[in-house]
DNA sequence: AATGTATTCAACCGCAGTCAA
DNA sequence: ATTGACTGCGGTTGAATACAT
């Protein structure tokens, strides 16, 4: 249909925020909660778009949210959700508790996936890498990083709009299919609140579904690390078995189990 | 010290799902 | 059944910063 955008309006503020945008923002939450994103920034007085304020809330000023310094059993959980749920960034930053979608993606594109192409491992499938593979995977990336501040450059210089030709010429993408859209529906926990795995998990189904309903009176899952960590544990407990019993060879086909438990989450 | 290159991450963009009219 | 507003999501950009030469 094409809308447009809702940031095109004329004399809207753009770019990074201010203190004072925060406070009034905050503010504003505070009182009068979440929601009705399009009214807010008219009713706080904030001269943004509602998307714009929305993200800056979710990804920056929720006062649960946790910055900085992923612990190595975060990093862990991090790479073993991708290669159950792909690119799903709001689903795996709703199993870590503090952690916003925005900030798992950059991590994982700045930090995981690096470090998974170094171990030869192909971030995407999650798969070992050919030596073959691992060289083109290096030349593409280092050739895009340098394209991509090449281009920076010329645009400061020129003080001119993207250029479309440089953006397309340079991206050889491999395309995971297109994530499934996970609604209120199917989940009605908060977002960023970690779930409860059943700890009698292994019925008649090969895969559990979490819990999702459990947790009626908002009960905060953000009581401190001992409890996060064992949350964590119980997870990779729970991933563990689920490989068990699918009886399956890892090495080979981990992604495609990965998979079908991936599918059970999100098709109910 | 100056310049070039790489990295990080907040913010933006556009698409798609949902839902009310 | 259709339409359009609203919302949420993943992909991408680009300014700021760090590091290398």
């Amino acid at each position: 249909m094409g809308r447009a955008p809702c940031c095109a309006k004329v004399g809207l503020h753009r770019g990074p925020w201010t203190p004072r945008e925060d406070t009034l923002l905050t503010n504003y939450i505070q009182t009068h909660g979440e929601g009705n994103w399009r009214s807010l920034p008219k009713n706080a007085g904030l001269l943004r778009c509602g998307k714009s304020c929305r993200l800056r809330w979710m990804n920056y000023l929720r006062p649960d949210i946790k910055r900085g310094n992923i612990t190595p059993d975060e990093d862990d959980l991090i790479i073993r959700l991708h290669a159950l749920l792909g690119n799903r960034w709001s689903l795996i930053a709703g199993r870590l508790p503090g952690r916003t979608d925005n900030e798992i993606k950059n991590y994982w594109n700045t930090h995981l996936s690096k470090r998974l192409r170094r171990q030869g491992t192909d971030p995407n499938t999650h798969k070992k890498l050919s030596e073959l593979d691992q060289q083109v995977l290096q030349q593409s990336h280092i050739k895009k990083r340098r394209n991509n501040n090449k281009n920076n450059k010329k645009k400061k210089s020129n003080n001119q709009g993207p250029t479309e030709i440089d953006s397309a010429q340079e991206k050889p993408k491999i395309h995971l299919p297109k994530p499934t859209r996970v609604t209120a529906n199917y989940f009605s926990i908060p977002r960023n609140e970690s779930f409860a795995m059943s700890s009698s998990s292994h019925g008649e189904e090969a895969v559990n579904v979490p819990n999702w309903g459990e947790n009626p009176n908002g009960v905060s899952f953000l009581g401190g690390d001992e409890l996060i960590n064992t949350s964590l544990e119980k997870l990779y407990e729970e991933y563990m078995e689920l490989l068990k019993i699918d009886g399956h060879d890892h090495d080979h086909d981990q992604v495609q189990s990965h998979n079908s438990f991936a599918e059970s989450l999100l098709i109910l």
